[in-house]
DNA sequence: ATGACATATGAGATATTATATCAATTGCCG
DNA sequence: CGGCAATTGATATAATATCTCATATGTCAT
């Protein structure tokens, strides 16, 4: 079962929306993943075949996977049972790398449509359909982060999420 | 072990604060147990022993406690084995009734010092000790959830945390 | 090319978090 | 006190995540 989709999943497809001050070309298919690709390689990181096979899995989804759907996803892409542990290694260095992002209140995965440019993200995240809206809001993300160094804390990593209903399952 | 503390855990006494506008006197104790017995009856919901020895437990936490972690604690206060279930149930009824709150990126929960009063809460989350400071800002949570629904989205509930060190452990 | 070394992946176990089912008990209220 | 609804217990199992160590692969200097 897809992670967080716990109701009717039938309705979604949720495109990956960014703010209009914020439209560059979304690459999609083969072109998001020579993205991602030059991305982990810029930061000094293998694009192995492994790695490539968990990109194209995660990016084939239109919701958050968690990283047992992945795992299914690849394995079956690859006819042989790929291990959960490495794909959870995988997952953690894409996100590492900003090449894909972790849903937290889902515990899902989704890939990065933007693997160049660096924002604290946005989810709306559907409990009906269990797709996820990226936004960014980087007004908004830096007020988070003013609040929290106003009491003294350090912040290194904003978690914005918003549980509700999309508008196709209003 | 304690939950998402997962590095030095030895610093840890963060009291939970509040924005400067919002002080009222923060029940502890009795005092707090009182407070969450009567919102929970205010709610239409039994006030039962094992739910006071639930509520008990999580309130002496100085950090967020998993349920695995409250469910030790009631274990050793009763002096025999409670079933993980029952606490789950408790602690999501306590959540549902504003009574406690779940840090969702530390899987955790956390008493409410003010189960009176309703805010889409903000948690800073120390990567290092564990601890979290619980803010109120209803002007950028309402800034959220506008952003939120000016896409057509429907929010219900924000979860906003941020992942950081606390001053304590900079 | 090839060998050496660092990095990545596989295999398997296990830990942690969460839910499902159904029976037994407890609390509430007439 | 009896009856019913709500709560809790017991148990199993699912879902998410990490650990360890062995094997394999990629990189780079020769």
């Amino acid at each position: 079962m897809l992670a967080a989709a716990a109701l009717n999943a039938d309705i979604a497809v949720m495109a990956t929306r960014h703010d209009p001050k914020h439209d560059h070309d979304v690459p999609a298919g083969a072109a998001l993943d020579a993205a991602a690709q030059s991305a982990l390689v810029g930061a000094g990181e293998q694009w192995t075949p492994m790695r490539a096979a968990v990109f194209s899995a995660l990016s084939a989804f239109d919701k958050p996977a968690s990283a047992y759907d992945v795992t299914d996803a690849v394995s079956t892409a690859q006819g042989r049972r790929i291990a959960a542990n490495s794909v959870y290694r995988i997952l953690d260095l894409f996100v590492a790398k900003n090449v894909a992002m972790r849903v937290e209140s889902a515990n899902a995965y989704l890939a990065n449509a933007h693997p160049g440019c660096l924002h604290d993200c946005i989810f709306l995240v559907c409990d009906s359909c269990g797709g996820a809206t990226h936004v960014d809001d980087d007004q908004l993300s830096a007020h988070i982060r003013a609040t929290a160094s106003a009491t003294g804390f350090h912040p290194e990593k904003p978690v914005i999420e918003v549980r509700g209903r999309c508008s196709d399952c209003a």
